[in-house]
DNA sequence: TCTGGGGTCCTAGGACCC
DNA sequence: TCTGGGGTCCTAGGACCC
């Protein structure tokens, strides 16, 4: 029996926030984003995107499309404080909910709606029933996967609500412009385009037609795609998805430069950033990978793996440092970042540890280093001395 | 004045081991 | 003699999403 699968994205959320803290700012053209060199729109009222304003514009383009555009700075706390409460909402509901971002989420309403005779009544009533509880706006979609719920929510904003049975696909997506389609971004589109695929319709046809180019050009996702068409595809709820492969920070300068002395400075910034983080989700990695955007905004990444995990701030800084200077010290740099990868969990590394010939890495620093972290974080030592060890024993 | 910053996943080549 | 094939790990780069 099919589930029930509902996607609930929240309209323009950083702007609705905005617009609860300050009611002034309602039916407005507001743009939630920086001012200055590096600035972005990262979210954009109705009444800017009437101007042509979109999220990914540089400020100052939008700023030019829409001279009255109001533009805010962000303000990530309260969006966070009003993200926790929409989800708290949605789990009135079902306790099967995954957190895809801060402003959507996914869940499993099958035993939720069970009974119910007017489906529509139901989740309309959620849908207002959120807004007269938080203000906040929502577009909810409802179907049978997540790739198909995902697609429906997507079809009305704000304030939509479409139900994509599954004998419905073909009547609700073979229509729509290839660029709709969610996994085909700004470089895979235009190829399509070229192959005369111009509908997700199209996208169909060719693949189930099976025609070279086509096929090439997809990979092995040509596979995923057919199902998601054809109403397979992922059904399952992550509950937990709050488990990081990777903690990253980046930041680009304020001008381009070549100047080692002034990059290195940012390189401290971030590892320490990295290291803060790292340590407050209790995680260590192996891999340190620097990422460098060039004065043409082409990225760059270089790694190295060492042989124990580690999240204090000079190691990571001391790598990142290396990657620079063997790879890019000539570079003219835009952007640098630094992102510790292969995570591990300390308790995980805990247990790892007391599998191991304690004593023989006892002289590292970094692994002693480690070994007071997981002791710190257990509270009680898991591991105790080798020396100790010993002692009890012969006690 | 062209383009943030946080991620995930996939691909492909080379090293290395057996 | 001059070259197998499978598996895994590391690294670089690219595409995509919010």
């Amino acid at each position: 029996m099919a589930r029930v699968i509902v996607h609930i994205d929240l309209n323009a959320f950083f702007v609705r926030c905005e617009e609860i803290k300050n009611p002034a700012l309602e039916n407005k053209p507001v743009a939630v984003g920086r001012e200055g060199r590096a600035g972005i729109v990262s979210t954009c009222s109705y009444e800017a995107r009437k101007f042509g304003v979109c999220s990914g514009m540089p400020t100052f383009k939008a700023k030019s499309l829409c001279p009255q555009l109001i533009l805010m700075p962000g303000d990530y706390r309260f969006y966070s404080v009003m993200s926790k409460t929409f989800f708290k909402f949605i789990r009135r509901y079902t306790k099967f909910v995954e957190v895809a971002s801060v402003d959507e989420c996914f869940a499993d309403f099958t035993e939720a709606i069970k009974g119910q005779k007017d489906v529509v009544g139901f989740f309309r009533q959620m849908q207002l029933d959120l807004y007269k509880e938080t203000q906040l706006k929502c577009s909810i979609g409802v179907s049978i996967t997540k790739f198909l719920a995902k697609m429906a929510s997507d079809f009305k904003k704000p304030m939509g609500l479409t139900i994509i049975r599954k004998s419905e696909i073909k009547k609700y997506l073979f229509p729509l412009k290839i660029e709709a389609m969610y996994g085909i971004g700004k470089k895979t589109a235009p190829r399509l385009r070229s192959l005369g695929i111009n509908t997700i319709g199209d996208l169909y046809d060719r693949i189930v037609k099976q025609e070279k180019q086509t096929i090439e050009l997809l990979g092995k996702s040509e596979g995923v795609i057919r199902d998601w068409l054809e109403g397979r595809g992922s059904d399952e709820i992550e509950l937990e998805r709050d488990d990081p492969k990777s903690i990253g920070n980046s930041t680009t300068l304020p001008y381009d430069t070549d100047d080692y002395l002034v990059i290195d400075k940012y390189l401290v910034d971030l590892a320490q950033e990295v290291s803060f983080r790292a340590k407050k989700e209790d995680k260590l990695g192996y891999t340190v990978q620097i990422v460098v955007k060039d004065q043409g905004f082409k990225s760059h990444n270089k790694s190295h793996t060492l042989e124990n995990p580690f999240n204090d701030w000079n190691t990571i800084y001391q790598q990142a440092k290396q990657l620079f200077q063997t790879n890019f010290n000539s570079l003219t740099v835009r952007l640098v970042g630094i992102t510790l990868q292969n995570l591990i969990d300390l308790k995980e590394m805990a247990v790892q540890m007391s599998l191991f010939d304690y004593e023989k890495y006892e002289e590292e620093s970094t692994t002693k280093l480690l070994i007071n972290e997981i002791n710190r974080s257990l509270k009680k030592p898991l591991l105790k001395r080798a020396s100790e060890v010993d002692k009890n024993e012969h006690r």
